[in-house]
DNA sequence: TAAAGAAATGTAATCGATTACTAAATAAAA
DNA sequence: TTTTATTTAGTAATCGATTACATTTCTTTA
């Protein structure tokens, strides 16, 4: 396979007269260029992007880490980081965690090595101190994601507010036992989205009701059960707010399994608007994150971020939309 | 940041020993090989992959091309590749080309540049030409594709024989006019369940029917309006296979819609059993295809390839399996 | 104890580009 | 025409590892 001095060799020139040629804005004679680039062709040479990328160090790739690439919700983040890259001349690495301390630990650690420029988190860990000190040594953003102390670059909607909304809604159509299936509490997205359901409730002076509140796994046999638990109570919720589409069509289900209707019996509402919210039936009232913007948005900071590593990059905050379908029974009223 | 040098330096030994240490079998006497750790922890050393690349021509990266990473589909086999990636010490790099050749080539072009050792593609196009010129050039498997003629490395189902016991299965349920929402006839998948489709009609001596044989596009909105179409006929078919779920959930929709009840007017069976295929109401029949299996084994072929580029690889066919859920009516009988 | 063989380490070439610095060629100004 | 400024092109250092080959040191054997 030829290479740059092949090339020189043959267009007569010197390897810093190749490398100009190529690498554009040089002042070159048009003859020579000429030259360069039939040798160039007559060669089908191609570029060595590991001798270029060690000299200029740098990679044009950014290491994208996701818990599960299986979740629909990621599948749009991830188009819109990687729309963004391709513009900029950039490639993602997508690594998938499966919740593995070791198996992120071994992408991170490509940072390190020089094999990556920067590093797009769409997912959730505990530690926010790790992210702070990997931020010092390399581009970080936080996709989705967000610390509450620290300025780290993060692109996400407001969960709480978009919590109260959806609650609120369930309020207006009349609901005052509201049961709520929440995601995993170690991860800040629920943590606030739950706090957007209690403010709501506050709000409208209801009582919080520790039976009504259950802590999921973002799972449709989560949300099943969890709600299965709380029809089988009494003085059974009407209302069910799930903390993900996923519980949501789980909570579906088990009100299906007890011979309760949707909407009728039990209303429903769900949150992030995966594409199976709009299949399943009857279909699904839902929070919508604009998901191919948060990529694009973070692709933008990360890019912003490694051309000024001094940018003061702080949070940024997308609209989200309360999207009303089937399943929340504002049809009926 | 620390590089080599500056550990032997550290250490009083020169670079060629820090590199056998830290390669590994190589001989060192244990005391220096102390003293090179030694160093290499207080400098918090790390190798740059780069430059290692760069002299042993090799990356450890397969790049990995799929049309779109939303599809649920293709998520299974990717978990399947990056496990056992991750085992041997490799990395994938995803690239997603939306159907675009300048897209597909803009990642292609990473292999001839050194940046990748090697590629998968689980993806659907046109021209067989251009992956038996490619695989010349680079190591490179086709997953759940593979072509008519040449022996390239691939993995897959026999999907003439899948679509051929999907369709018997409809016929031993009785049903005589049995619609067929084909997929993109390009794609030599979609062929082949054609194929099948056939096969299975002429062996039981039923005729075949222009009208009841349809070209879509792998997606919902196509399986609803091709279903509509045939739905709209006087003699009515009575049952549908779909090249994939999406079509035929997009099947069921349009039995749905006018007023028709799955499976008792309308059987339904789809092909690929994504999870969405029993989530729905009522659950999907379905060919499932060993994904992950898919996936291990497409990573396990170019590995082989990689290490022994003369090695003869051909293709592996894997089993795949008719689920039987409720849209076919099965359990009606 | 000397010679031969084995083990440990060092020297320097190499992978293939980019680019600071320098030199030659050309153009512009005096 | 000579001097100066500007283009164009070349030389060689550099990025940071790996490894063939050479050399030194240590063991083993005679």
């Amino acid at each position: 396979m030829a290479n740059i001095k092949d090339v020189a060799r043959r267009a007569s020139v010197s390897v810093a007269t190749v490398s100009r040629v190529l690498s554009k804005n040089y002042s070159v004679r048009e003859e020579t260029k000429l030259r360069v680039l039939q040798a160039v062709y007559e060669l089908d040479y191609k570029l060595n992007r590991l001798a270029s990328n060690l000299r200029k160090q740098e990679t044009k790739t950014i290491i994208v880490l996701l818990p599960d690439i299986s979740n629909p919700f990621f599948a749009d983040i991830i188009r819109g980081i990687e729309d963004v890259a391709i513009k900029s001349n950039y490639y993602i690495l997508i690594g998938t965690t499966e919740n593995s301390e070791e198996r992120e630990q071994n992408y991170i650690r490509l940072l390190g090595e020089h094999m990556a420029d920067g590093v797009i988190f769409i997912t959730a860990r505990s530690n926010p101190n790790d992210y702070i000190e990997l931020a010092k040594l390399s581009p970080l953003v936080l996709a989705c994601e967000y610390l509450d102390e620290t300025a780290l670059p993060t692109v996400s909607i407001d969960n709480i507010s978009s919590a109260r909304k959806a609650t609120q809604h369930l309020i207006n159509l009349g609901h005052q036992r509201i049961g709520m299936v929440a995601g995993p509490l170690n991860v800040i997205v629920s943590r606030d989205r739950l706090k957007g359901y209690r403010q709501a409730l506050h709000q409208n002076e209801l009582k919080e009701e520790t039976a009504l509140i259950h802590e999921g796994d973002f799972k449709v046999e989560g949300g099943y059960y969890l709600t299965r638990r709380m029809l089988a109570y009494e003085n059974r919720p009407t209302a069910i707010f799930a903390s993900n589409d996923e519980m949501a069509v789980g909570a579906m289900k088990a009100a299906t399994s007890l011979g309760l209707k949707v909407p009728e019996d039990l209303a429903v509402v769900g949150f992030d608007d995966i594409p199976l919210a709009s299949l399943i039936e009857p279909q699904l009232t839902t929070i919508q994150q604009p998901r191919y913007k948060i990529g694009e948005t973070a692709m933008r900071l990360i890019l912003a971020n490694i051309k000024n590593r001094e940018a003061e990059l702080g949070g940024v905050v997308l609209e989200d939309k309360l999207v009303i379908r089937k399943s929340c029974g504002a049809y009926l009223k």
